[in-house]
DNA sequence: ATGCATGAGGC
DNA sequence: CCTCATGCATA
């Protein structure tokens, strides 16, 4: 499974000696981190920012102050033993953690990503993700996951059959997309996100092309019926773009979860493909959103997006569904503009399974190695250092989304 | 569905 | 050089 790619990539792929040819698991199904309990006894050095606070909880506890720094040789040879290690059994799992953790992603319930998440992170307290201000209401929202299937799903069951290939077309105009007030949109990561996260999150760009407005229109529904209600709130003549109504708990991960899943499950009924959806967006000329990539559409469903993106999408991607089922209710069609094609090639560079157990092994230990450190990690890998940097960040990223998810999951 | 990458906005 | 939102390419 262990495939590099030929040519361009092959070089810094896995080139010098390394043990290239270890392919020992089956990359895209599941792979377990390298590392081994030792990680756990130390304690990396971090900046001080909130982030490193969150991200303390996950090398354990106690232990010498900074070590990375000085055992720094120590700590890599070690990651790389145990990576070594790792290459024959497989079988270590996470530093410090639980044969519970262990048994739990090796037993397939989680995606590979999981082995990150150690069974605290559920418990996510720092200003990340989670509740807002309010510590979590005592019972955990008494609302159940799965209250969207409210009243459209008869309706939609009968239109089910009906092949909606012009949905990725609709258009502004046919639509009567109450949903939202224009003007009530507020900045990406503003208001909502930010009573969600106590300020966790910087509130920089917008969505992607261009798409800022971060309607929040849904209100407080209580009742979480996303469909049709939404016109309802006759646009309170908003008196002074003050945060009017407290969009509420959409920053709740079990809110949008539910979402999620009835968005995908009315995706579906509807027999519209992730990738029809991402180009619909952009048909929707929802003002400052532009089309989204199927990648993207999958990860909302699967919630695999950050917390402030899931929050900053949802409302857009309801938009969407809102029209969708409309149009497929009255059977109407619009006027498709599949953009089409585009021609660039972008090589993706595929680090092979060996050298990627050494990355966790090192992650482990250290989730954010200054840049010297990168750059000795990547010779000894023989990768390219901008490889191993864009490794680092982006499995910084997966963890924290993965926090997420396990937020949503395990609510209590 | 997910790995590696890009680019904007920040320090 | 980081974080984040996203996307292309690919398993």
């Amino acid at each position: 499974m262990c495939t590099y790619l030929p040519g361009v990539d092959a070089h810094f792929i896995g080139g010098g000696g390394t043990a290239v040819n270890m392919k020992s698991q089956p990359l895209g199904l599941l792979h377990h981190a390298g590392s081994g309990p030792i990680a756990s006894r130390y304690t990396p050095t971090y900046r001080g920012t909130a982030d490193s606070m969150r991200r303390s909880m996950n090398l354990s506890h106690a232990g010498p102050g900074n070590l990375f720094g000085s055992i720094d040789d120590n700590l890599l040879a070690r990651a790389e033993a145990l990576a070594a290690a790792d290459m024959q059994t497989k079988m270590s799992p996470m530093s410090s953690m639980s044969p519970m953790s262990m048994s739990m992603t090796s037993g397939g319930l989680l995606k590979p990503d999981s082995i990150y998440c150690h069974p605290e992170t559920s418990t996510v307290h720092s200003q990340s993700l989670g509740r807002p201000p309010q510590p979590a209401p005592g019972p955990p929202h008494q609302m159940q996951l799965h209250a969207y299937s409210a009243p459209v799903e008869s309706m939609l069951e009968q239109i089910s059959g009906v092949s909606m290939p012009a949905l990725t077309a609709i258009t502004a105009e046919h639509s009567g997309l109450s949903s939202h007030t224009p003007q009530m949109f507020s900045p990406l990561y503003s208001a909502n996100s930010i009573n969600c996260h106590a300020g966790a999150m910087p509130p920089h760009h917008g969505i992607h092309p261009g798409m800022q407005p971060q309607q929040q229109q849904q209100q407080q529904q209580q009742q979480h019926q996303y469909q049709q209600h939404q016109h309802q709130h006759q646009a309170p003549p908003p008196q002074q773009q003050a945060p009017p109504p407290p969009q509420d708990m959409d920053c709740d991960p079990r809110e949008l979860e539910a979402f999620a899943e009835h968005f995908k499950q009315r995706r579906i009924k509807l027999g519209v493909t992730q990738a029809d959806v991402g180009t619909a967006l952009g048909n929707l000329k929802l003002p400052g959103v532009g089309s989204l990539s199927q990648s993207t559409i999958c990860r909302f469903e699967s919630l695999t997006l950050s917390h402030n993106n899931m929050i900053a999408l949802k409302p857009v991607l309801q938009s969407w569904l809102q029209e969708a089922e409309k149009q497929a209710r009255d059977n109407k069609m619009a006027v498709d503009v599949f953009s089409g094609v585009n021609d660039k090639k972008r090589k993706r560079t595929s680090i092979a399974a060996p050298e990627k157990r050494s990355l966790e092994a090192y992650f482990a230990i250290q989730p954010r190695p200054s840049g010297e450190k990168i750059a000795q990690i990547a010779e000894k890998l023989d990768l390219k250092k901008n490889v191993v940097r864009v490794w680092f960040c982006n499995q910084r990223q997966k963890q924290k989304r993965m926090k997420f998810s396990a937020m949503a999951m395990s609510p209590h």
